[in-house]
RNA sequence: GCGGGUGUCGUAUAACGGCUAUUAUCCCAGUUUUCCAAACUGGUGACGGGGGUUCGAUUCCCCCCACCCGCACCA
């Protein structure tokens, strides 16, 4: 069932302290969201899933975790501050509506308009009288740059500006040399990183779909340009088992190949992969070919050679890069969207996620039967102890009654719910209550393997 | 950024230019309760923010913020 709407998400998300609007006391901040305890759990371990899948259990790829303000030569080099990034916009004086300037040259036969400096765009916009497509005035064009531009040191100058990352892909490349430096790694390698990165949305929708801030999975892997086709199939191959990882219904997953026209100046190929949300068939990843693009631009700003020499020969290149990326907040929202599941139980309307027991962010709870009786509760507490020890996230309740806990468990995800009563006094068994099933098992406590 | 709409306890809601702002649920404390949101008692908790009109504004007006829908944008 992921035909649940944003809205339930959205509450349920807040109620229950996986997801709360940023900055909410003061009116919110828009593209920004915090995650609470719930959430913060359940995106760490989708985030340790993906480490472990891509790093960890691979010999290929190596973690960095690299700095989020850079040289600003770095962004001039990777194209960022140019077109793509920095988008020049111009406005329908009437309609006020808004279009790509370089578009709108385009449609009106201007070759290359995408090479023009904005001034030349705005140049031609007034000698060749170009109208909109509504045939009205347009305004001057303006630059809408989706980086947030920041100043390093005391000095707020042209010299001092920086950015806040909008990627994390231009902190791997800078670094590609010394890893190939420090640990020689044979080709093909990779390079991954999770980590915040900052867009200056025009406009943040969906609840933490689009966002202004938000934490991308990636990693560039190094390969030898002539075996592009194969390593690109390994790795779209792959994202499968990934989404498997996270629960997702590979019915729900859909590819989109990016044409040339909207795929980004440094790809020869992207396929998109699409969730099937409630609101929408929406991209939660992507595998980009961005050819050396990056790694020649790099050598040709910085003046450092970027090739790569293949041990045992004299043969060198400048290796080529497939980057797979998985956008961590969209995973999660999917996650949550597929997990999201209404069943009947007694008569009732029961909601529980059923969540990969893997992410859960609780993975047990335990209780007392009832909590007026100090025998049971204190046999529940060693129980509780014992539990927390063995697997971390456990969570004690002892509120209200037996069937509004699990109740409440289910509404986070938590796989099972272990009862201390008063037959566990004798003979040192629980139940077991499984979240998907509710259906309950006697187990002993040493037994117990949740 | 544009056009339209919305904004009341955590959630979902009601009413009102004037009495302590309604109800349910959730939450907290207690009684009770031997396995799926039982019952009872008590309690905390809201008019998004700022300004204006007014004797008095949650209610009317303006600005801001956020959210929803549409447009545009989405490397």
């Amino acid at each position: 069932m992921s035909d649940v709407t944003l809205e339930e998400l959205a509450s349920l998300a807040k109620r229950r302290g996986f997801i709360y609007q940023g900055s909410e006391i003061y009116g919110g901040l828009a593209g920004t969201w915090d995650y609470g305890p719930l959430g913060v759990a359940l995106k760490r371990n989708i985030e340790q899933a993906w480490w472990k899948m891509f790093v960890d259990d691979r010999d290929d790829v190596f973690g960095v975790d690299t700095a989020i303000l850079m040289n600003q030569k770095v962004w001039e080099a990777s194209g960022h501050t140019g077109a793509g990034f920095a988008d020049p916009l111009v406005e329908d004086l009437k309609t006020k509506k808004r279009y790509r300037a370089d578009h709108l040259l385009e449609e009106n036969g201007i070759k290359n308009a995408e090479a023009m400096t904005y001034e030349q765009m705005a140049q031609t916009i007034r000698e060749k009288g170009i109208k909109s497509p509504d045939g009205n005035e347009l305004s001057d064009v303006r630059v809408f740059n989706m980086m947030f531009e920041t100043n390093v040191g005391p000095i707020y100058d042209e010299t001092s500006k920086s950015y806040l990352r909008p990627e994390n892909a231009q902190g791997m490349f800078v670094n590609y040399k010394n890893v190939v430096d420090s640990l020689y790694p044979d080709l093909p390698f990779g390079l991954a990183q999770s980590g915040r990165v900052f867009r200056n949305e025009i406009s943040p929708r969906e609840f933490i779909f689009r966002v202004r801030e938000f934490n991308l999975m990636e990693f560039e892997y190094f390969i030898d340009p002539k075996d592009w086709e194969v390593e690109f199939k390994k790795l779209h191959d792959q994202f499968y088992e990934w989404t498997d990882v996270l629960g997702l219904d590979r019915a729900k997953i859909h590819e989109l190949e990016v044409p040339a026209e909207d795929r980004a100046h440094y790809s020869k190929r992207t396929i998109d992969f699409e969730y099937a949300f409630s609101f929408g068939t929406k991209e939660i990843g992507a595998i980009a070919y961005r050819t050396d693009f990056d790694l020649s631009n790099h050598q040709k700003h910085s003046g450092v050679n970027m090739e790569y020499t293949i041990k045992g020969s004299n043969e060198k290149f400048i290796p080529h890069v497939i980057e797979p990326t998985f956008g961590l907040d969209r995973m999660l929202l999917a996650t949550l969207s597929e997990a999201y599941t209404v069943d009947e139980l007694n008569g009732e309307k029961r909601v529980f996620l059923k969540l990969p027991k893997a992410l859960a962010p609780v993975k047990a709870c335990v209780s007392p039967l009832l909590k007026n009786k100090p025998e049971l509760v204190k046999k529940a507490r060693e129980v509780y102890t014992m539990l927390q020890k063995k697997l971390g996230a456990v969570m004690w309740d002892d509120n209200g009654n037996i069937g509004k806990r699990y109740r409440r468990q289910d509404e986070i995800g938590t796989p099972h719910c272990i009862t201390i009563d008063f037959q566990t006094l004798e003979d040192n068994t629980v139940t077991v209550r499984d979240r998907d099933t509710a259906k309950q098992q006697r187990v002993a406590i040493e037994h117990i393997d949740v």
